[in-house]
DNA sequence: CGTCCGTTTGAGGATCATCAATGTCCGTGG
DNA sequence: CCACGGACATTGATGATCCTCAAACGGACG
């Protein structure tokens, strides 16, 4: 609740030697347009962005913004999953999004940015000073259309998000949630593994629960044979089709 | 459930004679920009957005597009108001949003739209072939910019509406959705009253509740005097301050 | 004036939150 | 390397809130 922002700011490296190297969140931003069609980001455009980019690393929990901050740049996950949340008096947390690789965050308004945000594992990315990248994006109307569509996938995100938290069932629920991390995480998958990068708590505030209801819900769903844990962590989704029909139970 | 979408269509008559005229939708698009400043659409802008856009006049409750339809236009509202909802297997429905004059519809993804759109009252919109947009987008970087922000609100308040489904207690949601509804009618209002446009049982979808749990919700606000209604859909906020602890008490 | 749909009201039951205690994991330091 | 501490997670018991089901009421419209 103190000075969060900008106390965890770590050595600016220069990131990314080449322009055809492979991982890079900018060289391989891909979003789906309104049409339907997929667009990537140019060497051009990445090299761009880059020049006004600045790329930071940190470590688990560290914050990057805080609520209400004056908003002064926007960001773009390179590794690593992050949060963002709100906090209310009562001591409630609301997590309104988890961010991976290539999310782009930084909303704000008037009032300054809109969530806090936080790394939930080791984790870096890009920092854009909004200034900057408000004259390259006038400069660059392709570039421009690609951030449009990323913010509406980021509305649809939020949509879906909205209509699982408006359900009643801790099941359902964490069904749902298990089945949107499964997809996100499926390149990291190892013999049908997924390890989930957020605590039970950080799934409790995503999904509006307690802790709780989650371990209860998760206790469920070992029960009738639809996953495994290994862990708290890791787990194993056993059968995929009960659990689709937990997910549309609804 | 059967073909909805495009059965309402009405004559496309041509809006707006003058570039200067007081009301029309397209030519006082605010936006709020990331940066805090305010944009507005030139003339050169919205006489540009109208060649490509056709105005549509439509009657309570009509259709204007269906989810899973294949997504062609983008709309914005010009009078009225829309709910933007889906529907389950159980006959459940989740109202996302609420769009106002000036909004922008018809989100969607490779999969078509995201939403069933419908009219709440006697409206109208403009209707935009996706094609023609992204071709004026491209041209025009300035007026792409106050779509890429006004998308950006969308997500704001789509993420406002998360945390508000997320609540437990009936009242308190309740309570934040008559706070948001005043500042939308603010202008319309009459003596500290305003109307609702939309029932009970699309607040309920909205708000995730059942109509009943809304009505047992409005009945306890009445007798803690903190509002009247006039009817079921003219409401008086007479203690806002009491209202406003309500709407924090989370 | 009558019907229909939306709304309100009531009673009962299910689910989740809360509170409290125990159990488990992980990083730290001895 | 092991022991310890603290945070995280699970489990159980209780209570509050909302959902469900059912019925009566009201307004809107033909």
């Amino acid at each position: 609740m103190m000075q969060l922002s900008r106390t965890v700011r770590q050595k600016p490296r220069p990131p990314l030697p080449s322009a055809h190297s492979a991982g890079p969140a900018l060289s391989a931003w891909v979003v789906g347009s309104a049409g339907g069609s997929i667009q990537l980001l140019t060497d051009s455009q990445r090299r761009q962005l880059m020049r006004i980019a600045e790329h930071e690393t940190v470590r688990a929990n560290a914050t990057i913004y805080s609520e209400h901050a004056p908003a002064e740049d926007v960001f773009i996950v390179h590794e690593g999953i992050f949060k963002a949340f709100r906090e209310f008096k009562s001591g409630k947390r609301r997590v309104a999004a988890f961010l991976f690789p290539r999310d782009l965050f930084g909303l704000a308004d008037k009032q300054g940015y809109f969530n806090t945000v936080q790394a939930v594992t080791p984790a870096s990315f890009y920092r854009i000073p909004i200034a900057a990248l408000r004259a390259l994006l006038t400069r660059d109307a392709e570039l421009e259309f690609l951030f449009l569509c990323k913010v509406t996938q980021a509305l649809r995100v939020s949509q879906r998000r909205s209509m699982m938290v408006g359900r009643k069932d801790a099941l359902g629920k964490l069904a749902t949630f298990l089945t949107v991390m499964q997809k996100h995480l499926a390149a990291e998958k190892h013999r049908g593994r997924i390890v989930l990068p957020m605590t039970r708590s950080d799934i409790a505030d995503y999904l509006a629960l307690t802790p709780e209801a989650v371990s209860r819900a998760a206790r469920r769903l070992i029960h009738q044979g639809v996953v495994a844990f290994d862990g708290r962590r890791s787990v194993c989704i056993l059968d995929p089709f009960q659990l689709q029909k937990i997910v549309e139970n609804q």
